[in-house]
DNA sequence: GTAGCTCTTAGTCGT
DNA sequence: ACGACTCCAGAGCTAC
């Protein structure tokens, strides 16, 4: 009790500090972006519909075909032998500053909806919310909830966890990072903000636990890139020669930031040394996911191409080599293994078309589920994700549908709708509002059911 | 052990 | 409506 209770004290010193940090930010950025604010306002045109041909800069701006738009400048038609987008600055090392007219919204709505967030949404409440929902009637599409946003297979969706906004960001194919705001006002623009951050695929994106404005990148150009929407640049963080193809902060040691490189190996990032302070060789092929588990953040659960899904406990993982509490053995390559949101479950989905569940006291119960996983390489594999309890699992099928998963009695429902015209592969549920859920597909675009 | 080849598969775009 | 193109996934195979 008086854990949570000083963690709660924490989170909140935290928060406040960062609303004063935002609020100076916001002017700030106002200020900056003054003309082109009125710009925006006085014209009725839509963001990121607009060619830019013949500017040079350092713009990260997406280029027209990797929008999903078809080229018309002269300078893009010219080579049409060459599919893949221009060669992006982001290749460089160092920041890249973001040259935009409409980076000012997207930094203003985000700043604003985080100041204005409760301070904390009750878990209780939550909880009371979660018993009474039922996926199969509560979740549903309309076309106004669907979009191309990016032009690329979509790697990876998130969720801010703004209550009263529906923001979403978006990793593709390309090195694209999109944002989307569904609840975009009417009459400017369409809510969509698109830049290049990476020049191959955008593998895992991991907000800031107390700050959402920090949206870090990682890629299998090596790279991994802040966005600090507030000073509208894209830092770097990291670089290595190996690809990156997982991240995420764990949930309480902020300064940390967690990695999957190349053939195995973790990393751990530590932001106040600005460093890498960790390395393990944790798998035999490349890390496909990491999850901590919210009851105890001391676990950290790993997929892996190895096949094999493992948690492993922090405190004992001092070695090169470190040895797992559990491992799941898979036939074949393991996509993803998520803790359930109580943290008593970890569910596994692999290419051996099975979807794992370990549970049980020492997560040594193992039992699965049969699910048809040959995505091919087309699309991106499917990942089980946990619902708002433990009830449920949300996963991709090839009938272009979504999944149900109940667990208890591995009953699976598809749910189809005539709006969804490609498959959903990747998955994300939003973490304050019950019964929103993103999916995204190969050809770049999202869904947002609810 | 591993480098290299081959097959699979969905969706977009251009005609 | 159709065909060309995509192409850093993964596995199984062969040859060294």
């Amino acid at each position: 009790m008086a854990a949570a209770k000083a963690a709660l004290t924490e989170y909140e010193r935290r928060r406040l500090e960062n609303i004063k940090r935002n609020e100076e930010m916001i002017a700030s950025i106002k200020r900056k972006a003054n003309d082109l604010s009125t710009l925006i306002k006085s014209s009725k045109r839509k963001p990121h519909r607009i060619a830019k041909p013949g500017k040079t800069p350092v713009v990260l701006r997406r280029s027209l075909r990797s929008r999903g738009i078809s080229p018309d400048s002269a300078q893009e038609t010219a080579i049409p032998t060459t599919p893949s987008p221009p060669v992006s600055l982001a290749k460089q090392k160092g920041p890249l500053r973001i040259v935009d007219d409409f980076v000012a919204t997207l930094a203003a709505t985000i700043l604003d909806a985080e100041e204005n967030a409760p301070l904390h949404r009750r878990v209780e409440s939550l909880q009371n919310e979660v018993e009474s929902w039922n996926p199969a009637s509560a979740l549903s599409l309309v076309p106004e909830n669907t979009r191309r946003l990016l032009a690329g297979r979509i790697l990876t969706v998130c969720f801010f966890p703004f209550l009263d906004r529906r923001l979403l960001a978006v990793g593709d194919k390309y090195g694209n990072l999109g944002f989307w705001d569904a609840d975009f006002g009417e009459s400017e623009g369409d809510g969509s903000y698109v830049y290049t951050p990476h020049s191959a695929p955008v593998s895992g994106i991991s907000l800031h636990p107390f700050s959402s404005s920090k949206v870090f990148t990682c890629s299998y150009d090596g790279f991994i890139r802040l966005m600090d929407v507030g000073e509208t640049v894209f830092k770097m963080i990291y670089s290595t020669e190996d690809s990156i193809f997982s991240l995420i902060h764990h949930p309480n040691n902020t300064k940390s930031l967690y990695f999957g490189e190349g053939q195995g190996d973790l990393k751990m990032w530590d932001e106040s040394a600005g460093k890498i302070s960790s390395s393990w060789d944790l798998h035999e092929q490349r890390i496909n996911t990491i999850d901590f588990n919210r009851y105890n953040a001391n676990l950290m659960a790993t997929s892996s191409t190895d096949g094999i899904a493992s948690i492993w406990d922090l405190r004992k993982i001092h070695s090169k080599k470190p040895e797992c509490i559990t491992t799941a053995q898979h036939a074949r390559a393991v996509h993803s293994a998520y803790f359930s949101p109580s943290g008593t479950c970890l569910a596994t989905t692999s290419i051996d078309d099975t979807v794992g569940i370990l549970s049980g006291p020492s997560f040594d119960n193992w039992t699965t589920i049969k699910h048809f996983n040959q995505t091919g390489r087309w699309l991106s594999s499917f990942r089980a994700i946990w619902g708002w309890d433990d009830r449920f699992l949300f996963m991709g099928n090839m009938r272009r549908a979504v999944d149900i998963i109940t667990v208890e009695d591995k009953n699976i429902v598809p749910l189809e709708s005539p709006f969804m015209t490609a498959i959903p592969c990747r998955f994300a549920v939003h973490p304050q509002r019950v019964g929103l859920l993103a999916g995204a597909t190969a050809g770049g675009q999202i869904y947002i059911w609810s």
